[in-house]
RNA sequence: GGGCCUGUAGCUCAGCACGGUUAGAGCGCAUCCCUGAUAAGGAUGAGGUCGUUGGUUCAAGUCCAACCAGGCCCA
């Protein structure tokens, strides 16, 4: 056996890509801790160019062989449940990079509350339904309008979009593996099966039964696209920038009280010149003021407020009133052949910031408009049909075209007839349809609508008790539009959604349906096998119950986001009446977490709480993170036109799902737009998953080279020495100081303590004790096991720290360090959420090592700034510490290490430091002198060392103020210490460190002696020699170089591992250099 | 027009609930150090009107007000 071979070093082995599924490592039985051994298998090699895509794919591939995910559902069975509702993601469309920021915090706080001891149900769910699914089908069939897809054949349309919806579920399925979200995909819930719509049937024929579903005329937003109304929600979800005209009409007054004002214009203001084919009539404000002024011999009435920005070069005619008296005045109309009133009344709604304060009226086309059309009894003009084309009601020059299509010719025709004052454009933001991007329009149209109103306070009051991150959230965005509620407009007039379940004789009696059971005994024959959907459920008929009439299904179908919002009953099928699901909607409702982007405030957010009040009265879910919005690295949205989309699984293909999660959960606040590159996403590799993977590969090298086996070894942590029981007491805090993140939802907080805890370990407890852990010749006895012991706790805490965060690495280290070790559990995941540790905990030891950190860094800075390098050894550093020596003294060991110093000692003992200086403490004089703390300040800057000398003796000194004498003690200042030549001083935060930095002769051949055995170190490496190698050493060279030889020849062979060293030539590999001037040839050959 | 959020180094972000005089980190840049954790690590430096203005205070990045800019949402 060849000595690489026995001592596993840096070569990485290539066996490691099959070790999926490999069954727990056996515990090794052979006791005692050796430092010699070789020949019992310690942990795997440990590739230092780890490629984490693959990592994580071989992981992926044990948790599928090992059935981990049900395993760890499974061990909390029993335990108290943590209810975590999935918002199901609509199947309709891959998966983008936006998707994994919800799905990476919905996997984030069910992990950690698993290994808290809750069980959390994770089931999954796809939301079928809508127009989403009806958009991806047409454009595959290439239909225009409804009209073609009822020519089409709704059949086959539903048919397709059924297929639709299943193709895209897979690609969600296998994206959602790849992050590591886990959830149960096979037992998800589906909106268009049939259990889950007789769920909601059951829930409309309640809201029916109480009134709360209704059919009404009313203005609501219609897709003149889709063909179909919009709710609130969805309208809202469209709102784009867009260039609208803006048009200023006259209104030729022909009768009114103020009889100077026949003749003149009622001036209108409007941004949809195509209403004003309907036009009906005008609105003024009540208790405005109106004038009327005069530009190129026309006479103009509008709100004197307006008049200044709409006519600036008018001159005013002399005539003033309220609005109030305009109202009863007639008015030419636009277009005669339009029935209405052409008068002008008063409407509250009117603004006086915006337009002229006269508002023109067209009630089939907006909601303030019909309803004082109603009030005033004016006739609904809607010359528009479902497709948003004007009728052959509307004047010809019109008919045929599409409503925002004849603006310009309005605007024309307008101009012509000398009806026009100006038109310009405006930008401002327009809703248009959030599927297809058409304008909407605002329509008078029947429709059917949940009187989400009549619970409007219940709402307000549920939203009371839920916990909103972030909680500007829950009275702001979200309480805002509570405020504002308006009914749910539920139906749409479509083809693949939960069927309203409403069956209308005739007579127009309603009766609703809740079930296929119910809907067999009404029609007469057994339907509860057909399927729910369109068109089959509309062939059922029944007889009307009241007349006897034979009733037909409405046409319509529902909006879909009654559907998510129905999950947390409907999801189990659940149905008192057909006794079905009662039993686990119990026990998971309401939710304890949902999570989801902040553009579901009017979508899940709200239908979710809508219907937990309107069915159980309810909250439906106690804690919500909203997170923010994905953009590019530039902060632009992502969208396939500006071609900045950055697909999911290809960044995990290339930089982890780890990495990629990490970033998402750490890498800035949630609720913030999160810019995602690869670039930044490379950055979170290396600095926080390569910094992990240096300190594991380490330990694994070097325990194995020294045959370290955790189980078998055992140094009580009280008897480690400082360093170890520092970095186990920043371990103990760490683990209570993520839990407390976690408990309150901070992911950020939390991950960001764990990687300070991961970069401490790095850059200070391994570099430190770094020497420690080389030990092949198996003399460092109990120091040497602590330090492993140690790093192992500390890597197999950070394991399970960082497991709900990224589940991928975390389960490499935990696997190879850990797994089935005494015992522990085959994964991570498996493992409880490590617990603070209170004895470990030691804040004096804190604050000590604080401190030698920083004096470390003066130190290293004096180095820097005097050119004296690390490898010369120094005799001395003294430092001035305000703080614990006692507690400082036993870490002065690691600073003169560090330092390359021969001792470290405290000011105090040192006369070489120069004099004191002190500033003020302004967080102690501030309040104690108020305005004098100046003085004081003034006076300790001028001060010539010896105020500060009598407060570092410990006494009192006396300053005088313009108002009297002040007594400072020491601890009303910081103290710092200047120093003389010779030495080199740093000083910060009261801390003060000077260096000597002329080293003796001895030392001078010391750091002589060091460059040599890096020398060596380079050649042994060019060599290509195993760290483990030992070697036949030749050191050629002349004068205090050779003196350094001969001084320190020991001290060159044990750290080069020489087992012979001579003066003269080896043959074998030879290196020539030179150190300070004097000629160097090394030569060396493996032994 | 209204509501909410954001504004700190070239870039990404901490710090602000609880005010303390010298505002931090990472990346990038420059100079240097270290050299068997090495495709790592460390030091130093340049780089900041803490969006602006006013107020409160002995003291403001932090508290208050107004304003400006950007974003999201609503009208």
């Amino acid at each position: 056996m060849s000595a690489a071979q026995e001592w596993p070093g840096r070569e990485a082995p290539a066996t490691r890509g099959g070790t999926a599924g490999r069954s727990p490592r056996p515990c090794n039985g052979d006791g005692a801790f050796r430092l010699s051994g070789g020949e019992v298998a310690g942990f795997e090699p440990v590739d230092p160019k780890v490629s984490f895509p693959e990592l994580e794919r071989r992981i992926l591939r044990f948790w599928d062989a090992a059935d981990i995910f049900a395993k760890s559902l499974k061990a909390r069975e029993g335990a108290p449940e943590w209810v975590f509702y999935e918002g199901p993601p609509t199947a309709n469309g891959k998966p983008g990079i936006h998707h994994t920021e919800a799905r990476a915090f919905k996997d984030l706080f069910p992990r950690y509350k698993t290994m808290t001891g809750h069980s959390v149900g994770r089931k999954a769910g796809w939301d079928c339904h809508g127009l989403p699914v009806e958009l991806e089908v047409e454009k595959e069939i290439g239909t225009r309008t409804k009209r073609d897809i009822e020519a089409f054949g709704i059949a086959e349309f539903n048919r397709r979009c059924r297929e639709s919806v299943t193709r895209y579920v897979d690609d969600w399925e296998r994206f959602t593996e790849r992050l590591g979200f886990w959830i149960d995909t096979s037992d998800a819930y589906w909106t268009m099966n049939t259990e889950y719509i007789e769920s909601v049937w059951w829930s409309l024929k309640q809201l029916h039964g109480r009134g709360l579903l209704f059919e009404a005329d009313r203005v609501t937003a219609y897709c003149p696209r889709c063909g179909t109304p919009l709710s609130d929600a969805e309208v809202a979800m469209g709102y784009e920038q867009v260039e609208d005209p803006s048009v200023y009409v006259k209104f030729t007054v022909r009768e009114s009280g103020h009889s100077e004002l026949v003749g003149a214009h009622l001036l209108g203001w409007t941004t949809t010149p195509w209403t004003l084919i309907s036009n009906e009539g005008l609105a003024v404000a009540a208790s405005a003021e109106y004038v009327m002024v005069e530009q190129d011999n026309e006479r103009y009435v509008l709100a004197a407020q307006a008049g200044e920005a709409v006519l600036p070069d008018a001159r005013p005619v002399g005539w003033g009133a309220n609005g109030s008296t305009l109202v009863g005045t007639r008015y030419e109309p636009l277009y005669p052949n339009v029935q209405g009133a052409h008068r002008v009344v008063a409407a509250d709604f009117v603004s006086l910031d915006e337009g002229t304060g006269v508002v023109h009226l067209a009630p089939a086309f907006g909601p303030e408009d019909l309803e004082i059309g109603r009030r005033e009894g004016w006739p609904v003009y809607k010359p528009l049909d479902d497709e948003g084309r004007f009728t052959r009601e509307a004047p010809e020059f019109v008919r045929g075209a599409f409503f925002k299509d004849a603006d310009p010719a309005i605007i024309e025709d307008l101009r012509t007839r000398g009806l026009l004052l100006r038109a310009e454009t405006i930008e401002h933001t327009y809703p248009l349809c959030w599927r297809c991007s058409t304008p909407l329009i605002y329509m008078a149209r029947s429709s059917w609508y949940i009187r989400t109103t009549a619970v409007k306070d219940r709402l307000l009051e549920v939203n009371e008790s839920v916990n909103w991150y972030p909680d500007h959230i829950k009275h702001g965005r979200y309480g805002d539009w509570l405020e504002n509620n308006v009914d749910w407009a539920l139906s749409r007039e479509r083809y693949w959604g939960t069927p309203l379940p409403i069956w209308r004789c005739a007579e127009r009696h309603d009766t609703a349906i809740g079930s296929l059971t119910e809907l067999s005994e009404l029609a007469g024959r057994d339907v509860t096998g057909i399927d729910p959907h369109r068109p089959s459920i509309d062939q059922v008929t029944l007889r009307c119950a009241e007349c006897g009439e034979e009733a037909r299904r409405v046409p319509e179908v529902i909006d879909t986001w009654y559907d998510s919002g129905a999950m947390p009953f409907a999801q189990w099928g659940y149905h008192p009446e057909l006794d079905r699901g009662r039993e686990p909607f119990g026990q998971r409702f309401p939710a304890d977490f949902i999570s989801e982007a902040i553009d579901q405030t009017r979508g899940w957010f709200y239908t979710l709480m809508a219907e937990g009040v309107l069915h159980f009265d309810s909250i439906c879910y106690r804690n919500v993170v909203c997170l923010g919005l994905i953009v590019d690295a530039e902060g632009r949205k992502m969208s396939k036109s500006l071609g900045n989309v950055i697909e999911p699984m290809d960044v995990m293909d290339r930089v982890g799902a780890d990495a990629l999660r990490w970033y998402l959960l750490t890498g800035g606040s949630p609720w913030a737009d999160r810019r995602v590159s690869l670039d930044i996403l490379n950055d979170v590799v290396r600095q926080f998953l390569l910094t992990l993977w240096n300190v594991y590969a380490f330990h694994v090298t070097y325990a194995n080279a020294s045959g370290f086996q955790p189980e078998s070894a055992g140094v009580a942590s009280q008897d480690r020495p400082p360093l170890d029981r520092w970095i186990l007491s920043q371990l103990a805090q760490v683990a209570g100081e993520a839990r407390q993140g976690l408990d309150g939802y901070d992911a950020t907080g939390a991950g960001r303590r764990i990687a300070r805890f991961v970069d401490d370990l790095s850059n200070w407890y391994v570099r430190l004790a770094r020497r420690r852990f080389w030990d092949p010749g198996g003399a460092g006895g109990t120091d040497t096991e602590a330090a492993f012991l140690t790093l192992q706790e500390c890597l197999t805490a950070v394991a399970r720290l960082l497991a709900p965060f990224t589940p991928f690495v975390s389960e490499e280290l935990w696997r190879n360090l850990a797994a089935g070790r005494g015992g522990l559990p085959e994964s991570v995941h498996l493992c409880e959420y490590p617990e603070p540790n209170d004895s470990m905990v030691d804040r004096a030891l804190d604050e000590a090592m604080h401190a030698a950190r920083q004096i470390v860094e003066l130190g290293r800075r004096i180095r820097s700034e005097s050119k004296v390098r690390v490898r010369q050894p120094l005799l001395e550093a003294v430092v001035h510490y305000p703080g614990d020596h006692d507690a400082l003294r036993p870490l002065l060991p690691l600073v003169a290490q560090e330092l390359n110093v021969k001792r470290v000692v405290f000011a105090e003992s040192a006369e070489q430091l120069g004099r004191w200086r002190a500033k003020p403490n302004f967080r102690s004089l501030g309040p104690r002198l108020g305005p004098r703390v100046k003085e004081v300040a003034a006076t300790l800057a001028g001060d010539d060392g010896s105020l500060a000398a009598r407060l570092a003796g410990g006494e009192l000194a006396t300053v005088t103020t313009s108002s009297g004498e002040v007594s400072l003690g020491p601890e009303d200042v910081d103290l710092t210490q200047e120093t003389a030549g010779g030495w080199g001083m740093a000083a910060e935060g009261g801390l003060t460190v000077a260096l000597e930095l002329e080293p003796t002769e001895e030392l001078r051949l010391e750091g002589l002696a060091r460059e040599l055995v890096r020398l060596v170190q380079d050649a042994r490496k060019a060599a290509g020699l195993e760290i483990t190698d030992r070697i036949e050493l030749g050191i050629q060279t002349s004068g205090d170089l050779a003196r350094a030889v001969a001084t320190h020849r020991d001290e060159i062979a044990g750290e080069t591992l020489a087992t012979g060293l001579t003066d003269g030539a080896v043959a074998g590999f030879r290196q020539e250099a030179s150190i300070e001037g004097w000629p160097v040839t090394i030569t060396l050959r493996k032994k």
